[in-house]
DNA sequence: CTCATAAATGAATGGGCTTGCAAATAAGAT
DNA sequence: ATCTTATTTGCAAGCCCATTCATTTATGAG
């Protein structure tokens, strides 16, 4: 049994301590007596050793304060546990969340959360270049990517999922299905007896919003409503306020619903209604939105929205991603998951 | 000149693509026909090449898509231009702007942000532990972090950042001056005429609630205002209604004003009294939070709220981290921030 | 055109780790 | 006790890159 007389070597280690440094598996292996191999698989699981030797080997290692290097183990194992996530500035009140609920799910398998923020389209394709450079285990993107882009990432073999951005050709992603969602809010509204909707719609180059007011639109007008007048928001609120505005300012205001490409653009829309002209809603006009943002929520607002079944959404995303991950030629699945309305009538407490 | 007649190798290079092999630095040596030294050093900047080999290298290296690794390149260097920040789930709405700002401010000095989100104190412990396998470059805690995980990061020499936390010993931090905050909304309460006053707080452990509401209260008590009831919140919408709910059910209803630990749930009391028990917000009661979110400036509520700094705190975080990176032993300097109040009356538009 | 200096280059070493392979040990069968 | 098979283990090679050092090449002065 050569465990018990390692005393001696601690002032070593001490030494290792105060001179500051990196402590590596050579040490470990010095201290615990024992092969750099051994140290490597005491920290890897599912290798070959001695169920004793493991736990002595971690006892040093503890003793001392050494750590793996992840970095030293992702440039052999040619895997860092860290995906990227890309997120394009839509402003959108709603993406923090997602990221928030994204990066939990995954650190619940282990795998860490690289950010990468874009605002301007052109920066995308520098972006990916830094995500190639890092050698990140995958990407999720909830942004639209160039296909000599995806060219890039297919020929470095980085799984890529695409988040609320289906349809891209040969892609896997996990979307809401917001075609749907545009349906089932139109379908509530006319439900409420609105017959003259107008709309707010994203940018023009919002997947998201474009589906969504697609959704409404046919919907609309498949049930013989009227949309009699629609303003390009950018999915904030102060859009949604200059709406409201807009269609005042040119005598617009025989409209009996408002739906708006999101929340927060519903949001302002019902603020401007309620605060600069004075319209009651629901009563005179009803407004409803897209995310349910805890905002849609609020007392003051009770508006009509679509949740995304974000916890789900991140849920798939992590799970096609881990199954992408070990087989980097799996078919590209498509996940869609449906949206939830919730309406503001419910509001008494 | 032994530059123009490379395009034998060129199907070599083809069938790397082919085969998948991740791309090296040798295979970038050998297309362009030089050392790998020198292909490192084209990717190093201030290395010592002459221009025309360096670009002659970096149009090989395009060309057959090569990017160095950097996981690679950070063993040796050990410097992996990444940062960890390890937000502590206080569901405070804030953070997530925190988020994206902060991590705005560091990629445009290449450095990217690698997000550790923590729901429990007890989890932070096992977080360091993985952010000091990581080999990052520098960690920003909003979150408190337990004396034995200090000693760690700074055995492993590793620059720590308190974000919002001022106060904890020798480590350096960015914040913002909470307690001048809480200063400025009481004094803005009072000159709006209140003088009995209930305070919405925060749970008990939460530094930056109570900090602001030491403030509040100390300038209160110096004014001779009354505090005539309190609640426990948790930062959260729910609470704030459930305080003013609270309240009414014990039939305290003579306060003529409500400051919250933070603008969520200063929001969530103003639509309570609004709504649930019919006050007027601000005409009988006025309403004023903290943070300075978005919506405390949605026309619905337009409460008074002291707004953080948080891309000039964010900027400096930013800078405090690079130089403590180069410099590890850096005095650890605590940066503060004041607030701004901004009050809701300035409506109308 | 020669020599001294500066700049550019490649070979070799090293960073911290994993892993195939073969040797050594343990376990099980007879 | 002996042989077979299964586990453990260490050695050495390798992952991809940066950097020191000695060597080669370019540059400028005389």
């Amino acid at each position: 049994m050569p465990g018990s007389s390692q005393q001696p070597t601690e002032t070593i280690v001490m030494d290792d301590k105060i001179t500051g440094r990196r402590l590596t598996s050579k040490d470990v292996a010095r201290v615990a007596g024992v092969s750099e191999s051994a140290v490597s698989r005491a920290f890897t699981s599912g290798a070959s050793l001695a169920p004793a030797k493991r736990a002595h080997i971690l006892k040093a290692a503890r003793e001392i304060g050494y750590r793996p290097n992840i970095m030293a183990r992702a440039v052999v194992t040619r895997r860092s546990n860290v995906v990227g996530l890309i997120l394009f500035n839509e402003t959108n009140r709603h993406y923090p969340d997602v990221l928030l609920v994204l990066s939990r799910a995954f650190s619940k398998i282990g795998v860490r959360v690289m950010l990468f923020l874009v605002d301007e389209v052109e920066e995308i394709s520098s972006v990916i270049d830094h995500i190639l450079s890092y050698q990140l285990d995958g990407v999720i993107a909830a942004a639209p990517i160039a296909p000599l882009d995806l060219e890039h990432l297919a020929a470095a073999q980085v799984p890529l999922l695409f988040y609320n951005r289906p349809g891209e050709d040969g892609v896997a992603s996990v979307s809401c299905d917001h075609h749907a969602s545009g349906t089932l809010i139109a379908r509530y509204v006319l439900s409420e007896g609105a017959r003259r909707i107008a709309l707010i719609r994203s940018y023009a180059e919002a997947y998201v919003g474009n589906e969504r007011m697609r959704g409404v639109e046919e919907e609309l007008i498949r049930s013989g409503a009227q949309i009699i007048t629609d303003y390009r928001g950018d999915f904030n609120y102060d859009r949604g306020v200059a709406a409201v505005l807009d269609w005042a300012a040119r005598g617009i205001k025989d409209y009996d619903a408002v739906i708006a490409a999101n929340d927060v653009m519903a949001i302002g829309a019902k603020d401007a209604l309620v605060f600069k002209l004075g319209i009651r809603v629901p009563e005179d006009v009803i407004v409803a939105g897209f995310d349910g943002i805890e905002a849609s929520r609020w007392l003051s607002y009770c508006i009509a929205s679509v949740d995304q079944p974000i916890e789900h959404m991140a849920q798939a995303a992590v799970e096609m991603m881990a199954l992408r991950i070990e087989n980097e030629l799996l078919p590209a699945e498509r996940r869609l998951f449906p949206g939830r309305l919730h309406t503001g009538t419910v509001t008494t407490v």
